[in-house]
DNA sequence: TGTCAAAGGTGTAAAATTACACCCTCCGAT
DNA sequence: ATCGGAGGGTGTAATTTTACACCTTTGACA
C-alpha cells in the first residue's frame, strides 16, 4: 500500500559508471536451468548473487518439514542478509525456472558500500524493503486457513505476470511447503476452487476466472 | 550456532566520541510503564527508537488475529526496517515491562550513516542480523505443534534470565498470539507440562524443572 | 515402445486444533 | 463490601488439517 517501490536493481543504479565497471569487472555471469541448485546451505559467502532473470526459491532444507522460506523474482539479491550477518549461507537457493545470475565480488561490493554513502543508504533501504516484504508475507500466510493461503499464493504469482493465465513452476508438494500445509490440503482446495469456478488448473498452468472472489478468499480465508 | 553476535549497542559503539555526542545531543530519553504504547502503527517515522532496557512487543494490531510479530529485548532498535523502507511504522510497539528508550534523531542518524563507512557497515550487519534472527524465529515456530511452540517460547525467555525461575510478562492470550495458537491450546499444553513435571507455573511466574525434556519438546514437538 | 518413478488426484480415518460453554479468582472502582 | 471485568483454567463438541491408502497420468529413458 504505502510501500516504497524498491529493488536490488535500483540500488545498483546509484553507482557511478566507474564504480559500476569496477564491480562488474570483478564479477561473473552464470546461467542455471530449472531445478538446479544455486547455493547450498552452509557454503561460505564469497560472492553476492544478483538475480538478473528467473525465479528462485529459498529453503531451509532440513528436517522435518523442509519449508520453503520465500521466492525471489528478478532484480533481487539472493540471501542478502547472510552476506553481512553470517559467514555461511543459512539456506539453500534453487532455480525454479531458467535463471541468469551475476556473481558480484563481495570485497568490491563491501568497499563500495564503505566509500559511497549514497550507495550504502540505498542498500540499507533495499534490505529494509526486502525484509519488510518477507515479514509481511509470513504474517499474511500465518493468519490464513489452507484455502486462504493457497488463494494468496496464486494471487501473488499473478502479480508477476501480465495475464490471468500463467504457469506456477512448483509441484503441489512445493506449494504445500511454501504455504505451510500438506500436499493433500493443496490438492483439495485447488479442486474446490475448480468446482466453484474460481480458477481453472491443469498441471502447472493456471487460469484465474473469478479474480475478485479469489482475492476475497486470499484476504479473509 | 555459527551466528555472529551483534546488537544495536555494538553498532553505535563504532561512532567516534564527537559523532556519538552529536547523535545524543539531538536525542531524548523516554520511560514507559508496562503496557504503554510506544509506537502506533501508521504513525510517521521521525525518530529512531533505541531500547536501552526492558522488553517490547511488536504487533500488527489488525483484524483478524492481532498477531504479535516479535519481542525485542534491551540493546535493540525498534522497527528498524520501517525507518528506511517506509515513511510510516507498519506495526505497533508496546512495552511489556518498564522500558527506557532513547529517541535518536533520524536525520542525524542518516547523516552519520552516509559519512561514516564503518558505521554504515556495522549498521548493515546489525539489520542483517536482526532480520536473520526474525526469520529463524518464524521458521522455527512454524514447523512446530502447539506444545513445541510453547516450549520453544519458554526456552527463549529463559535465555534472557539467569535463573530457571522467571516472569513472562504476557497474558496467556498474548502468548497464544505470539506462537500462533489459541489461548486454550496454550493453557492445555501448560497444564500438561505441569502434570508431567516439566515446569511449575503460577500466573506469570514460571519455573523450569526438567530443562532437557522441555528443550526436546521445543526442538522436536 | 514399455517401464518406472514422480507427480496429480481423491476418499476416508485419525489427529490436532479451535470454539464454546462455563467455572473460579483476583483486583480495581463505585 | 460488592460489583464487574479480565485473566486463568478445563471439559466437550465441532472443525480443520493431516495421514494413509490407493489410483491415474505423465514424461524420461532404456
Amino acid at each position: 500500500m504505502e510501500q516504497i517501490h524498491d529493488s536490488g536493481k535500483n540500488c545498483l543504479s546509484i553507482l557511478s559508471t566507474k564504480e559500476y565497471n569496477e564491480l562488474y569487472s570483478n564479477s561473473n555471469s552464470l546461467n542455471f536451468e530449472a531445478g538446479e541448485l544455486i547455493v547450498k546451505k552452509g557454503s561460505p559467502v564469497n560472492n553476492i548473487y544478483f538475480l538478473k532473470s528467473g525465479i528462485v526459491e529459498l529453503s531451509l532444507d532440513q528436517a522435518p518439514k523442509n519449508q520453503i522460506l520465500s521466492l525471489l523474482f528478478n532484480g533481487e539479491f539472493i540471501g542478502i542478509n547472510c552476506v553481512f550477518s553470517t559467514a555461511q549461507y543459512r539456506f539453500s537457493a534453487r532455480a525454479l525456472t531458467k535463471c541468469s545470475i551475476e556473481l558480484l565480488d563481495k570485497e568490491t561490493f563491501t568497499k563500495l558500500l564503505k566509500e559511497n554513502g549514497a550507495f550504502s543508504m540505498a542498500f540499507i533501504q533495499y534490505i529494509s524493503w526486502v525484509n519488510e516484504g518477507f515479514l509481511n508475507w509470513q504474517m499474511k500466510l500465518k493468519e490464513k486457513n489452507s484455502a486462504g493461503a493457497l488463494a494468496f499464493l496464486i494471487c501473488e504469482f499473478q502479480k508477476n505476470f501480465d495475464s490471468n493465465s500463467f504457469e506456477i513452476p512448483l509441484t503441489r508438494q512445493e506449494i504445500a511447503r511454501i504455504i505451510g500445509f500438506s500436499k493433500e490440503s493443496v490438492l483439495k482446495n485447488l479442486a474446490d476452487f475448480r468446482k466453484e469456478g474460481l480458477v481453472d488448473s491443469n498441471g502447472k498452468s493456471i487460469t484465474i476466472i473469478d479474480a475478485s472472489r479469489l482475492e476475497e478468499i486470499a484476504k479473509y480465508g
